[in-house]
DNA sequence: CTTATCCCCTGCCGGC
DNA sequence: TGCCGGCAGGGGATAA
């Protein structure tokens, strides 16, 4: 269930993987990675990878002969690395490349709801799906300025914005709850309402919480949460009726554009309630929750914060 | 322009 | 133990 942090740690795994090596076969295994696929997987073979990049959370594979693979993980797509074995492997693996150095890159996808497309290198500039992506969140950082742009006027919740990839690239869930909470502004705040001075600190707190989670989550082998073996590394993420790492209040989920949403109620102090938002007519006291949080794992200890959140201005 | 709701799929978890 | 409902970090379509 990739973001930015997990499609970006995919492409330094993919280039080392496939940079310079030569596809010897590649096999779509399910039709549903390419609704419209015209049977591109057979003529992959004999293309070299020349390069691998980025784009919010899309990933590109750019091949020799001028194709590109593009490649959206979703909820449980991901990218592993096997040595060769002869046969093709069983689902959940969805496609496979097999390679001149003998290895395997496999694309893993549970829920298939990921998506793998072959398109023209030259037309890459005109794809609708990339043309509607905002600046990407890491390598074109949103300034205060921008920010202050796209959020002026605007009623909707701030998490909402944050996650609309037509505003910025790459940033979802956990990165908008995570981000808001480091920042100390309540998810449901309209975006419209907050001041230059919050503008800029969560302008600010972008990048820094992106290059974190890149660190924190960097291991060959992406377990993403509700997997078996998965860690939180989260601040407060799915951690429900915990206490805060920074103020000890007990973290609250709600309901934010259809999206689970956990926040801080000390720390991140509704300003501006809005008149109709979701939850608004009946502020969920603290303290009662929804549903027992999964328990964190005894022995686990306080969340690793990497920063706490800073209050007021 | 918004927002909310449902849908696409499968697996896991807690509760009963 | 087994079944059932809720939930999951993606995005798109559709209805208000």
């Amino acid at each position: 269930m990739p973001e930015l942090p997990e499609v970006e740690i995919h492409a330094r795994n993919l280039r080392e993987w496939l940079v310079g090596r030569t596809v010897r076969r590649a096999a779509l295994l399910d039709p549903l990675l390419d609704p419209d696929s015209t049977g591109w997987a057979a003529a992959l073979a004999g293309r070299a990878v020349r390069e691998v990049a980025r784009e919010a959370k899309h990933l590109l594979i750019h091949l020799s002969g001028g194709s590109t693979l593009l490649a959206h993980l979703r909820m449980t797509g991901r990218f592993l690395r096997d040595a060769y074995c002869a046969g093709e492997p069983a689902p959940p693996t969805r496609f496979v490349l097999d390679l001149d150095d003998g290895t395997r890159v496999r694309f893993e996808d549970r829920r298939r709801f990921g998506r793998l497309r072959l398109e023209p290198t030259a037309r890459l500039a005109e794809d609708a799906e990339l043309a509607r992506l905002g600046p990407d969140a890491l390598l074109c950082p949103t300034t205060p300025d921008r920010l202050g742009v796209l959020a002026a006027g605007s009623r909707r919740p701030i998490k909402a914005l944050l996650m609309d990839q037509r505003l910025l690239g790459g940033l979802g869930n956990i990165c908008a709850i995570e981000i808001l909470y480091r920042c100390g502004l309540h998810p449901d705040e309209p975006a419209g309402s907050l001041g230059a001075e919050a503008v800029a600190r969560l302008a600010g707190a972008i990048p820094p919480y992106l290059e974190w989670a890149i660190r924190a989550q960097s291991r060959r082998e992406l377990i993403y949460l509700g997997e078996k073996g998965a860690e939180n590394v989260f601040s407060i993420y799915r951690r429900e009726g915990t206490p805060c790492p920074a103020c000890g209040a007990a973290i609250v989920r709600t309901v934010t554009a259809g999206r689970g949403t956990w926040w801080c109620p000390g720390c991140q102090p509704r300003r501006n309630p809005g008149p109709t938002g979701a939850g608004a007519s009946a502020p969920p006291p603290p303290g009662r929750t929804r549903r027992s949080a999964r328990a964190r794992e005894p022995g686990t200890p306080a969340p690793p914060a990497p920063r706490a959140p800073r209050r007021g201005g």
